[in-house]
DNA sequence: TCAACACATCGACGTTTGTCGAATCAGGCG
DNA sequence: CGCCTGATTCGACAAACGTCGATGTGTTGA
């Protein structure tokens, strides 16, 4: 991949949780946690997602990813739910805005379903 | 944790679906995965989950995890869901009926999300 | 055979969700 | 300024969802 980057995370990487093997989540963290696998719960959502995950750098400006068969507002819609859900970061640079993946909470989610320990 | 049991992963690993990162989803991916996803999109279905998943042997009783602050009814309705999108398996020995995850496909989420690779 | 228990299904309900067109906001440019 | 383009917000509406109490199904044991 691009080793411009070291891979910094992100320093507030979510302290959500342990994998969900080793201990039962508590009720608090189960609503934060079912607030982000629910961004992904719909399938325009999650390719959307899956097209600005897979993009050159992890971002894409809206024009580049808008043809999902719904109409543009309804991209913006779904597009505001995973940014509200932390899944991804907005930012304005001139005409275009650029939606770009939050990598540490998602890395917390997968961190989640791993089984393996 | 228990070493009675060398891990043996199931055989039949979902197919579905190479890191998010790599490539943009199918429509048909999309769907699949959305549905997974959606799942695990409720807090009391992810904490029956995170129940059944951090119980010794994977699996445990209804009577074991229905505490979770809703009637039976509803809980058996939640599991329900799950089963169907794939995550759990269910077996009644005798009175009771126990629900097991279902490694692989779990396995399949985590490693859509793996943004390492 | 019947009572008791574990769990699933049914029917109904209020709430949330996904979608659209219309309107609005924000920048770039003539 | 005024216009065009990109993107968000608004208002409305049908469909899906989570929840419950009542009822049904299956198993054990007296």
């Amino acid at each position: 991949m691009s080793n411009l980057e070291p891979t910094v995370l992100e320093p507030e990487v979510a302290p959500c949780c342990p994998p969900i093997t080793s201990a039962e989540l508590s009720v608090e963290d189960s609503v934060r946690m079912a607030a982000m696998f629910k961004a992904l719960s719909d399938p325009v959502r999650l390719r959307l997602f899956s097209k600005i995950a897979s993009h050159p750098g992890g971002e894409a400006c809206v024009c580049d990813i808008q043809d999902v068969g719904v109409s543009q507002p309804t991209v913006s819609h779904h597009l505001k739910k995973l940014r509200e859900a932390g899944l991804l970061t907005s930012e304005r640079r001139g005409t275009w805005v650029y939606y770009q993946v939050a990598p540490s909470v998602v890395a917390g989610m997968a961190a989640l379903l791993d089984l393996n320990r």
